[in-house]
DNA sequence: GTCTATAACGGGATAGAC
DNA sequence: GTCTATCCCGTTATAGAC
């Protein structure tokens, strides 16, 4: 049988969410997996293999998600900006709230991977929200049309800023719980301040971002 | 001459902020730094005191300014939102600003303090943010007497991940430059977003933060 | 205070039996 | 597919000469 291969997944991913990738060892997966040394060597290949599968299967839908969410606005007038954000974090907060249930210390996975930032990471996760960006960029663009490009782009990364420690709270271990078991009154409560932080109004200058 | 301690802890919160505690040897360090492989030892008594008096001389100085700063403000009569604010955000521009005067990869350390969460981290950071938190949110309920403190608990987290992607997005790899040059101006963007997250109308229920 | 040398151990990866 | 055994290297930490 070879649902060793996905024991390792299972085990792995929660390990490199609560102690890092460069923290947790390949023996430390594996005697908590009660699988063999050799195993994860002849299913991934490598450490930093086995690294990536993870990450994609967790990142990968969520941003896929966003995508879907955004194309089901109808593109030809001026989207409304709810329903942008809401194309946004919706797939965040389904995606917190699947592997909290999994595992608690699992949402940590996602803000690691960001914060981490070491150049592996970094380019699996710019790979991965680069088009996400983009298109965002283009319908927010039209659903603020009086803000400049930049101060689209400097907004919303603030925005992102908030989902990523959104992850990182929600593993529960010291850090506030800004999740609850309701996902439709924590995208009320999300929407509430993005809205605002996407219409504030600027008494300061142009914003850029690079 | 005992600049060799110095020199130590000028490489090692470099490297630690780059490749994180775990992925950080001592070797890289003395390596990079030009100095003996048992100087740390001798010098710091185990690679975790090394880090904990460079988070120490990083973080502590961020916190005491924020206090000190809120301190100046009047607190007999009902605070002004943003002078508060301003008192939360400033220490961490200044900061953002000299660490990467330093060295760009610096601002990353707060970053990583934060999100990779370990027991010690977290233990660490906890101490040093706990009175912070505390005095705040004092100072925030005054300032919103019509929010309850469960909103302005949630309201403030956000702001503090925003706070946390922006040191991590100020070193520059791969991610956005969120920070210029000019700190009036920093600032000025950075209180028009959280002004507005302070102050944005809830159409949800009550928030919740434990 | 600073060095060399080494202890004692854990790391990722692989060869080869089963 | 799964195991044991092992290679080879890097790790933190320390002992002891200088």
């Amino acid at each position: 049988m070879t649902d060793t291969k996905e024991r390792i997944i299972r085990t792995a991913e929660v390990l490199f969410a609560r102690d890092g990738y460069a923290g947790t060892s390949l023996r430390n997966i594996t005697d908590e997996a009660d699988v063999n040394v050799a195993a994860v060597n002849y299913h991934f290949g490598s450490k930093e293999n086995l690294l990536i599968e993870i990450l994609d299967r967790i990142v990968i839908p969520i941003n896929d998600d966003r995508l879907r969410l955004l194309g089901q606005i109808d593109q030809d007038e001026n989207p409304d900006l709810e329903q942008v954000l809401t194309a946004f974090l919706l797939p965040d907060l389904k995606s917190i709230h699947e592997l909290r249930e999994r595992d608690p210390a699992l949402t940590r996975f996602v803000s690691r991977m960001y914060t981490e930032g070491s150049e592996l990471m970094g380019q699996i996760m710019g790979r991965q929200f680069a088009e996400v960006q983009r298109r965002f960029y283009q319908a927010l663009g039209r659903a603020l049309p009086h803000l400049t490009a930049d101060d689209i782009a400097w907004r919303l990364h603030c925005v992102v800023g908030i989902v990523i420690y959104l992850f990182a709270s929600a593993a529960g271990t010291g850090m506030p719980k800004m999740v609850g078991q309701n996902i439709d009154e924590d995208l009320r409560k999300l929407l509430d301040i993005t809205v605002a932080i996407m219409t504030a109004p600027s008494q300061g200058g142009d914003a850029s971002v690079s």
